[in-house]
DNA sequence: GCCCGTCATAAGCATTCGTGATGCGAGGTG
DNA sequence: CACCTCGCATCACGAATGCTTATGACGGGC
């Protein structure tokens, strides 16, 4: 199971092609296919279909395996390059939509930086692999409890913000003149599903407890990053939405009721690379060092 | 950063010598120094002191990646081992001693079942690289919470039962007498750090959220893997013992006084390799369907 | 000061790995 | 229906990698 056999598998399975894959990967067809056989042979198993080229049930398995692998070890050769390599004199940040908001932007050096808005999955990818040199992650947690984040590799998360759950309802939505809203009471509801504007709604599904795919059913689906536009959305009653407070409140034709059972935050940490704290100035210290006080 | 050398890399720091790597690995003295000047060159950096044989900074984090990624491949093809091999006759349980209970018990078939106590942490470690067919691991979350496992596989983890916490103070302690205790009141006591019979305190300290190294503090550390003894010791005075409450009754000079605040339980989960749930007959189908039933 | 143990380096050799050429089977085309 | 074409498998060869043996360099112990 040699890492570049597992590069060329997941290779192949992503373009569907032997040859495609060769060709990205600056190999010839031949290399490609001899790759693959190594594999089969080695574990003694069957990973694709030829015509069409497709994983097997085992080659999905491997797939995640493989995947999980090459991250790790990308993201090691990048926490071993920074080591080498000079302090950087700009700052890279990758950050999940929702996990910018006043406290952490005005966190921000005044100059030399890169913001990128990725996928919340992505972000501690992103910080592992060396693509950002600090990331912003947001999600939904009990009260100063730790996000559950991926541990694709050694990282510091610490909290930099905490604000409370709203329930985003049209004004007119019986429940609108609520002053707290129980997740019993909305179980039955229909929901915007929004992973990138809004807050995934799995978590509320696994706090509840109840039986999988009961409750919390989707209405409408935005796969867009604005979150006033799903605020908007709920206000013309497509569904309702769940957001941080502050960006639920103000919007036309929408009431934001915060959620108070159960007692859930939504929260923002910041990623770094374990061992980047020690830095004692840069602009990485800058950032985290405003951040943390 | 081909894992071999990683191999290598990992067994001259553990035996802190070069020509004993060799000889555990089977290679020669010479291949073992070629192995390790390649990482050095790969990386631009030196990974170890010669004379004595030690990491440098760089050294200790190369080994932090290679430890996680050479598990992860041992879980990987183990993971895939299984998928061409037959069914098992028999069943390999490793579990970390406090999730062996009533409930957790009564589940074991009849015959054919090895059970093995490890430390919490390698039971995860266990159910991956298939040394063992399924995992019980204990520890402490909030109610209904999955619990924080590492993930070194994807792996599936069901809750399977979860007890009230109890902290064990002697019959002659001041608040022996409540009929429930806040975490808040007891961050000055001294405590029993048992990481194996007991609960660790981690948690506790980092629910509690007061500045690290605060509160907490260990009188006695127990390293045996008996609980009696740990409620034992908590009733000669030695200090606190965290326990599930079943555990904690019944102790000849101690009081078990539930623990209110947080809400914290102890709970138990059973460990699976992801996939290995659709196997519909055999021990390890007759342990899980009990469990989960 | 000599010797022994340990790591580094050099040369030789076997194995592995990738390339180019060729074979084979499936699907499309006239 | 024969033929062509496309795509993966297989083969043989040259290059490169990796391991071994042999030797050198350096420290610590007696």
């Amino acid at each position: 199971m040699d890492p570049h056999l597992l590069r060329t598998y997941v290779t192949v399975v992503r373009l569907g092609s032997f040859s495609e894959a060769a060709r990205e990967l600056g190999y010839t067809q031949s290399a490609v296919s001899q790759h693959i056989a190594a594999l089969e042979t080695d574990l003694a198993l069957s990973l694709l279909t030829r015509r069409p080229v497709a994983p097997t049930p085992a080659g999905e398995r491997l797939l995640e395996h493989a995947g999980a692998l090459l991250l790790r070890l990308d993201a090691a050769r990048a926490d071993l390059d920074r080591f080498a390599a000079a302090p950087r004199a700009t700052l890279d940040v990758a950050a999940s939509p929702l996990a910018l908001h006043a406290r952490t932007l005005a966190a921000l050096p005044a100059t030399g930086v890169t913001l990128r808005a990725v996928p919340r999955e992505r972000v501690p990818v992103a910080v592992a692999t060396g693509e950002a040199d600090a990331g912003l992650v947001d999600g939904v947690a009990a009260p100063s409890d730790p996000l559950r984040l991926p541990d694709v590799a050694p990282l510091t998360a610490t909290g930099v913000a905490e604000e409370p759950l709203a329930v985003v309802l049209p004004t007119t939505h019986p429940l609108a003149g609520r002053t707290g809203l129980r997740l019993d009471d909305l179980v039955d509801a229909r929901w915007l599903e929004a992973p990138t504007a809004g807050i995934p709604l799995d978590r509320l599904r696994a706090v509840h407890g109840g039986p999988a795919g009961r409750g919390f059913r989707t209405a409408l689906r935005y796969e867009g990053g604005d979150p006033r536009t799903l605020a908007a959305l709920a206000a013309a009653g497509h569904g309702l939405a769940l957001l941080p407070l502050p960006l639920a409140t103000d919007v036309p034709g929408a009431t934001a009721v915060p959620l108070v059972a159960p007692r859930l935050v939504h929260r923002t940490e910041l990623l770094l690379p374990a061992g980047a704290d020690a830095e004692p100035t840069g602009p990485v210290a800058e950032f985290t060092g405003r951040l943390k006080s």
